[in-house]
DNA sequence: CATGTCACG
DNA sequence: ACGTACGTGACATGA
């Protein structure tokens, strides 16, 4: 479990301190009062103390930080990276209004029909955006078979799901082409349109620097590191990410971060040579577990690769790769056999990882940032192999973290003591996002990649590459 | 407010 | 014998 790191949890976890709670001034539910009903004395106690808390906690927490080097660089990083944040949501990203207002129009349109068509094929008329509607009809009165259950032991109509009984019947398919359509329209072509500023026709995310364990970003309000890019359709919401008359947009994306970071962290010596040979990764995999010449691998040889290779950054077992291939178990192990018989710097290095975090508790990235894994000993036996996943997964997910946010401290600073024009305005994991006058387009091809590769020296090249278009989409 | 689902890296 | 890919945020439904 996540230890919460509120003030009133820091102060009494570090100082045994527990002062006043917002609860014990204001009450809770319907019975609530304002902060404005509040008798002077106590909200003045309450206040007073919030802030004195805050600086025990504090001089507490900096006293253990700063004996610890690198915890203390990581720190300093996120005090840096805190201002490039500022800039970048300050900034916001100009939305092309008429262009979403379009494809709502348009997706409005296609939605109806499909729901008169599911209708017509149900014989019924339901909410196609109820789950447990159309468990209702597909289970209950159609008697389609059950393949799968949710958490809750109710029978599962999820993507995968649909996809099978699409194999056999009608309406599953409706649904899909319903759910895509519905997700673009609600989360994408609807709210992005809403949360531009009528002022500006800017929208500005939130990044939030403290919630993702592993020292990523998350965005909200609205979430700009969820657009969508897999499927054509969706991919035009990113048309609507624009510059401004005379700017472009920017994108700049370290290539293969995770795999380049196993390869440092793992010294496996076949992987490392495949990036210091500028090769394609997934098909130098594909040729080692296949036993063939890098020419003569097929695309199916190299989607499974690539698919292992996923695999490996999140800590994989036979039944997830059974299952994300398509395949059944004893083949998935064949081939993590394979794998690991050509790359045994690889499975030196997940052993060793699963190892050092039972020992000590934590696992941590290239730069030292640490993640706690209270978990990793538990007699639970998924508790504990979702902890050994998780301690696989951090150190590349982390360091990548590490690094894209020493990138964005970096390139602030050169266009701010250059200055340039150029606005950071989106980070998304592995990718920086510009909004460039037209006349540093060169600055940004040409500096921003060097910057970025530039930031740190592993045993690997980083890699990161640059596109420029007149909005997201084309800028990819 | 929990649940199921689905968008991204 | 077990239940699983890692990390997030947002939406609609329906208690």
């Amino acid at each position: 479990m996540h230890r919460p790191h509120g003030l009133a949890s820091l102060a009494e976890r570090h100082l045994g301190r527990k002062g006043l709670s917002f609860e014990d001034l204001c009450g809770k539910g319907a019975a609530q009062i304002g902060f404005d009903q509040v008798d002077l004395a106590r909200a003045t106690q309450y206040s007073c103390e919030d802030s004195d808390m805050t600086l025990h906690v504090h001089h507490h927490l900096w006293t253990l930080l700063a004996q610890d080097e690198k915890l203390r660089r990581i720190y300093e990083l996120e005090i840096a990276s805190s201002e490039a944040l500022f800039r970048i949501e300050r900034n916001g990203v100009l939305i092309d209004g008429p262009t979403l207002a379009q494809q709502s129009q348009e997706l409005g349109e296609r939605i109806v029909g499909i729901e008169a068509q599911a209708h017509e094929l149900a014989g019924q008329s339901f909410n196609l955006s109820s789950p447990k509607q159309i468990s209702e009809i597909f289970f209950g009165q159609l008697g389609l078979p059950v393949v799968k259950k949710t958490a809750t032991g109710a029978p599962s109509t999820d993507d995968e799901v649909l996809q099978k009984l699409a194999e056999d019947y009608p309406l599953p398919a409706k649904i899909l082409e319903y759910r895509g359509l519905a997700k673009l329209k609600g989360t994408y072509t609807d709210k992005l349109a809403q949360l531009a500023l009528p002022e500006t026709g800017r929208v500005h995310t939130h990044y939030a620097q403290a919630v993702a364990v592993t020292g990523r970003l998350s965005s909200n309000d609205p979430n700009l590191q969820n657009i969508p890019i897999r499927t054509a359709e969706g991919r035009r919401v990113r048309e609507a990410f624009v510059a401004p008359a005379g700017c472009s947009i920017a994108s700049a994306d370290y290539s293969q971060i995770e795999l380049r970071i196993m390869a440092h962290l793992s010294d496996d010596a076949a992987l490392l040579k495949a990036f210091h040979d500028g090769l394609d990764v997934h098909r130098a995999t594909a040729a080692e577990i296949f036993g063939l010449d890098t020419a003569s691998v097929s695309a199916e040889q190299r989607r499974y690769a690539k698919v292992i290779n996923f695999g490996l950054i999140y800590g994989m077992s036979a039944y997830g790769l059974a299952k994300a291939l398509g395949i059944d178990n004893t083949a998935a192990k064949n081939y993590i056999t394979r794998y690991f018989e050509r790359y045994p710097g690889v499975k030196r290095y997940m052993d060793n990882t699963r190892a050092l975090a039972k020992t000590q508790g934590f696992v941590e990235t290239v730069f030292g940032r640490r993640l706690y894994l209270p978990e990793i000993n538990s007699p639970n036996g998924p508790r504990r192999a979702g902890a050994e996943r998780a301690a696989i997964n951090a150190p590349m997910q982390g360091t990548a973290a590490d690094l894209i946010k020493m990138s964005m401290v970096k390139v602030q600073q050169v266009i701010d003591a250059q200055g340039l024009s150029t606005r950071m305005i989106m980070q998304v994991h592995d990718e920086l996002v510009f909004e460039v006058p037209d006349k540093e387009l060169d600055w940004v091809r040409h500096d921003v990649p060097r910057l970025m590769a530039g930031v740190a020296e592993l045993k690997v090249p980083l890699l990161a590459e640059v596109g420029v278009g007149p909005n997201w989409e084309q800028a990819h």
